[in-house]
DNA sequence: GCACCGGGTTGGATCGATCCAGACCGGCGC
DNA sequence: GCGCCGGTCTGGATCGATCCAACCCGGTGC
């Protein structure tokens, strides 16, 4: 024996000769322990714990044209859904661990169609992930029909607002629902003039999470007119669209489009010498980092990443292992947290 | 021809068999192009454009015995170096992107030290992935020494605190120059009474920053004297010390260890009618959002991530490349974003 | 006693790219 | 004309796990 250490790590006809059977055998101990003697079962689980093995994963996806990845665009920074990123992406990685899977991260130049359609092609071309999971929809989604041409298995965070028609699987959060939310709990307060800030009318998002207030100031019998803003999403646009409806209509609440909206307000309200919550109630949008770092705290519509990982990850799962799924679309209902600006 | 059409896609051999070459001459025009005749590599190339052909990455993991992956652990949400996460985590994944490589995430259940090594384990065994990165070195740092132990490529991102001794790549940014960038820029608008609030005596982090305050209050002549606190890392505690220091020693500006400290200080302010900038400076540590978003804008130092990110990747780069690497550490300087508080 | 059955096991072929040893070929020097 | 040379190109072996067809063998039914 003149040969030098083998560095190598073990393989599956190391663990069959440990075990003294043959490779086949081991294979099974791993993929199909039922098929084995529960005598050999152990000899051969003895050999895998005693060599420290596990298989080889690039053997194992060249032969069964499986990687157990899933891809996952992210995108530049300064995207409004960044700042939710973390959340849901930590529960992805979780949730894909608990059903062997891996989350493979890529990136694409912003603003640049084709080039992010060719990342999602050589990520497929050359097999290195079994699906994708797209997480912007809520602005046109190119790779969503892209995909489901090719027949690729994805599954998406957020509808297809605009293609109603799409069939793919998807999960999203119910903003309107959210938005009802917070108008219930400034009416409970005791508000009536209960006003909007919201987003552009192009905004799917925003129209959506605009309705809620809408419906549910009038099934309060409450009035909505005159009462909204709509602007760009950014603390100036909130603070000065607080400012004029102030000047206007002497709301007594805001529900906002978003925390970073929600934001301005409260800087609005310190201007004038107003007291959040004492004088004039904010909600915001998103329960962001800031949301509880600021001075009384801002009231915020929560959206359940976790579950919306779990449930996008979930559908993966029964698509790619071929197991029966029922709903292949599903809305889940934010919460509200409650802090000192109500 | 009775086939059905085949589903499969292209591989060397169809390419191979299209251009009239081997497997080998087209394995050279994509690994060796200098090695053909320019007139062959282009016919093999046109072959390869016409069938969309992408080398399988199963195939060439396994026999090359890489992945062109690298892992990275991901924490649970409530870590305090999450905000941080996404703007690092981008600029990691395109600069992994320049030089070839992918990003694959896993995650262990926290404070589960063998749990989190048998995750890395794993990955390893298994020949998941090429080399890791890690960024948990500021309390302590069982997987640096681990993977070094195992020759395992990685790079981290934080010094090793803990085990000076240790010998592995790593990139960190200054947080101690940061810092004097503060006291540097209050000095500047005419502050003398400049207090620190930082965190407990036991975080390397927050001693390494209070140093960087410490030494320059000193160089420009002016007395840290019972300027200075210590605590958690809360905006409540932020406030409570901001309180306490401005009943006693009436500092006319504060630096902080982190942001979330800074904006209790500013919810102090506000407390007692005092004006950020125009009676009392603040200046913070991080550059988040909430920096961005608060009513006048709260001054910090800004962490330059996507040049840590870019570092990491090139010495990791480097080191699996076998390319000659010169230092093996970095250290960074970041930068001040000014803004209304100061 | 023989065919049959099915759980357990076996060796060989396979996935697709790369490594390796050797073949081929036109050009050059003797 | 022969041998050598460097630049190209070729077929076969290889990486390690899984698929596949066949085999072994004790037990059962007739």
């Amino acid at each position: 024996m003149n040969t030098p250490p083998d560095r190598r790590p073990p393989t599956l006809a190391t663990v069959a000769a440990e075990a003294g059977v043959s490779r086949q055998t081991v294979s099974n101990a791993l993929n199909s322990p039922h098929l084995l003697r529960t005598e050999t079962l152990d000899r051969v689980r003895a050999a895998i714990e005693m060599l420290g093995y596990s298989p080889n994963r690039a053997a194992r996806n060249l032969r069964t044209r499986s990687t157990h990845l899933v891809g996952l665009r992210i995108e530049a920074s300064d995207d409004l859904a960044n700042p939710l990123m973390d959340r849901f992406l930590h529960s992805l990685v979780e949730r894909c661990k608990a059903v062997g899977y891996h989350v493979l991260l890529f990136s694409s130049p912003p603003e640049d169609e084709p080039a992010m359609l060719e990342e999602y092609d050589d990520l497929l071309r050359s097999a290195a992930v079994d699906a994708f999971v797209i997480t912007d929809t809520y602005r046109g989604n190119p790779q969503a029909a892209w995909l489901s041409d090719r027949g690729v298995p994805f599954v998406a965070f957020g509808r297809p607002w605009a293609e109603p028609t799409a069939t793919h699987p998807w999960v999203d959060v119910d903003g309107r629902a959210g938005v009802e939310l917070a108008v219930d709990h400034l009416v409970e307060r005791g508000h009536q003039r209960i006003a909007w800030i919201g987003w552009q009318k192009n905004s799917y998002l925003g129209e959506d999470r605009r309705s809620g207030w809408v419906d549910r100031m009038h099934e309060h019998g409450l009035s909505t007119s005159r009462l909204s803003a709509r602007g760009e999403d950014s603390a100036d646009f909130g603070n000065r669209a607080a400012h004029a409806l102030l000047d206007a209509e002497a709301p007594t609440a805001f529900v906002c489009v978003s925390d970073t909206v929600a934001m301005g307000v409260l800087a609005a309200l310190a201007d004038r010498g107003l007291h959040p919550a004492r004088d004039v109630a904010v909600v915001g949008f998103d329960d962001s980092r800031a949301a509880g770092l600021v001075t009384p705290g801002l009231t915020s519509v929560r959206q359940p990443l976790e579950r919306v990982a779990a449930e996008v990850i979930d559908l993966l799962h029964a698509r790619l292992a071929h197991l029966p799924t029922g709903e292949t679309s599903r809305l889940l209902a934010p919460t509200l947290t409650v802090r000192g600006s109500t």
